[in-house]
DNA sequence: CTTCGGCTGACGG
DNA sequence: CTAACGCCGTCAGCCGAAG
């Protein structure tokens, strides 16, 4: 059976949401923020609204800039707690739409819509989607639709915000052939570089290299995806029921410092956050990692694994603080800019006779050659 | 030979 | 005046050690 996928997209969504919390907003250009602890406004965008947008004000960019393009824009910080919540409600909606459901970020969920048969079937389930979601939670979003996740994915972006854009099978080629390969999933701004410099600009172009030279360029598994995709080819299935792999929290260090005491304080209450996260989540974790960075980019991280899963908040502490440590002994000029705690090799409580996502039978998580 | 722990880097939202 | 820049999460690839 063919298959059909739809991912909904939602527009601008912490932006969105802090126009419904507050509708003196509506209108005006909107910026969520994420500000770190430097003060004088040092941080990246999050979101911005499409006014703003049109004032040339896009996510992950610094702060600073964004106040340049739009002196009179509407600066707030993110709730991301917040943010969650309405999330949630808004995934409870689509859930109901399909069993094969994958939320993939706290905006964007994949359905499987193969069980309504047609793509023009599919296209109405879609068009019910945007309305129960804009009635129940005054929200609007974007839906792609198509053959799988890329094309589905790249049709959601056609037509922001509250687009709906279906591309069936038959579409597809001519659909990809004039995007740069920057639309591809997983081409960012080194893989569109190395492209560039090979005078591959467009999917067309990309069309006329072999699986063998893409996958000498940019190795094996992005080289496949790098092949197949420029042919609209994409075999990953819509995962529900995935589980975290590791949880982490990060922070700014007011100022760049090689300070044991300060940084083993820091790493001390990042350890409750991260702690918190994951006994909340009834989660067990058997890998503590350090994680630092300079203010010159450079990032570095340390772990360890421990002996037995546990879930245990001194684990955490007195591991991450040992890593710290050693770390300084190192590398006793290092200036931590930022610094973080994560844990990792998680197992999660099974709720009833759930199986874990990780159980074997079905491990096509790479694109496939084509026969 | 494969697998695993540890680490880096690219990428997405 | 200039340079300036979060906080997550996923996966692939590489290395050396171990099975």
């Amino acid at each position: 059976m063919k298959r059909i996928v739809a991912l909904v997209d939602l527009d601008a969504f912490y932006a969105q949401v802090e126009e419904l919390r507050n509708p003196k907003l509506k209108g005006k250009a909107v910026i969520v923020c994420m500000y770190s602890a430097r003060g004088k406004g040092s941080g990246a965008v999050a979101t911005a609204n499409y006014e703003a947008r049109k004032l040339g004000v896009r996510s992950g960019m610094p702060i600073i800039y964004a106040k340049r393009k739009a002196k009179n824009a509407v600066f707030l910080p993110a709730d991301r707690d917040y943010y969650w919540k309405v999330s949630a409600r808004v995934m409870d909606i689509l859930q109901t739409y399909s069993d094969l459901f994958e939320q993939v970020s706290i905006d964007e969920a994949y359905l499987d819509l193969s069980q309504t048969n047609s793509f023009t079937a599919a296209e109405r389930l879609a068009k019910k989607m945007k309305s129960e979601i804009l009635q129940k939670e005054k929200l609007t979003c974007s839906i792609g639709i198509g053959p799988n996740k890329l094309v589905a994915k790249i049709a959601a972006g056609v037509k922001k915000p509250n687009g709906l854009v279906t591309v069936p099978e038959d579409a597809v080629p001519s659909f990809l052939k004039p995007l740069s390969v920057g639309k591809l999933y997983g081409v960012g701004p080194k893989t569109e570089g190395l492209l560039a410099s090979l005078n591959m600009r467009s999917v067309k172009q990309l069309k006329t290299m072999s699986l063998a030279h893409l996958q000498k360029l940019v190795g094996s598994a992005k080289g496949s995806m790098l092949y197949n995709g420029a042919r609209g080819k994409d075999d990953r299935p819509v995962q529900p029921g995935r589980q975290k792999q590791q949880v982490s929290r990060l922070t700014t260090m007011k100022k760049d410092t090689s300070s044991f005491n300060s940084l083993a304080e820091t790493v001390a209450s990042l350890s409750t956050l991260v702690h918190d996260t994951v006994s909340a989540q009834k989660i067990t974790f058997q890998t503590v990692s350090l994680i630092v960075m300079s203010n010159k980019m450079e990032q570095i991280s340390r772990s360890h694994s421990l002996t037995e899963p546990t879930t245990a908040k001194k684990a955490i502490q007195d591991t991450v603080t040992a890593l710290l440590k050693t770390f300084l002994a190192e590398r006793p000029d290092f200036q931590v800019r930022r610094i973080g705690v994560r844990v990792s090799g998680l197992e999660h409580a099974i709720p009833d006779s759930r199986k874990p996502a990780t159980n074997g039978q079905r491990t096509l998580r790479t694109f496939r050659k084509p026969s």
